[in-house]
DNA sequence: AACTTATATAAGTCATGGATTATATGATGT
DNA sequence: ACATCATATAATCCATGACTTATATAAGTT
């Protein structure tokens, strides 16, 4: 499934939110989302396997509960993607994040900040 | 249909990558795709439907030529939930570019890119 | 060992989206 | 007016994805 198929879904942009706040065990977001969107808890695992099998999160044991973690990695994909665009709203701006991120201007921007 | 849905099909994300060149006639659009995806006119056609009502491309006539041009205003929006994710991969970054996009160092940066 | 808690998987249903072919619309040129 | 070009719409088919209920797994508790 492409990243932009995964972050179609609104459960799972919400889980995606909700990781983003840091970890959280299955059963919360399970909570929360139940509350959110009045879907089962097979429903909200099925959406976690999703996530996990896309790479936008991962997992690990704590005892019984499953913590779950968002890893970035498509996200940053899905973000280069919109690059190209950013130019249009943001073209100054898209300029100088293209050149920091080359890590080209790094020693003056740091002598900029300072003061 | 919400903006990442409209992103989850590789034709529709071509087509936005096309569009991002300048301006296309339906009849170029369909051309490429066609050659790339296969698939036929109306498909195509579809798609380009699917877009304009998504609010992510424009059209104009001319002549008996419809000629469509991307309107960034959605991507802009998948480009600010993305926000909160940035900072994951690039903190730095982000923290400046928020400054910069509220306005809050024009006059500076402006005077550090001059020389 | 039996029970509970936490989570995942299985099987099935239903809605939707993306494709197809056929056809309509509408402007251009003869 | 007619033929053609450029594009959109209609009707239909099919695959897939998101949900459901039921059940499995696996770790902790008594």
């Amino acid at each position: 499934m492409h990243a932009f198929d995964v972050l179609g879904d609104p459960v799972r942009r919400r889980i995606l939110e909700l990781l983003a706040g840091g970890e959280q065990s299955s059963g919360s977001i399970v909570e929360v989302i139940q509350h959110e969107f009045g879907i089962s808890q097979p429903a909200v695992s099925q959406h976690l396997k999703v996530l996990r099998e896309s790479g936008f999160a991962t997992v690990r044991a704590d005892k019984q509960k499953r913590i779950y973690a968002v890893d970035t990695a498509p996200l940053k994909e899905v973000d280069q993607w919109l690059e190209r665009f950013r130019a249009f709203w943001e073209p100054r701006l898209e300029a100088l994040a293209t050149e920091i991120a080359r890590g080209k201007r790094k020693r003056r921007l740091e002598d900029s900040d300072r003061g």
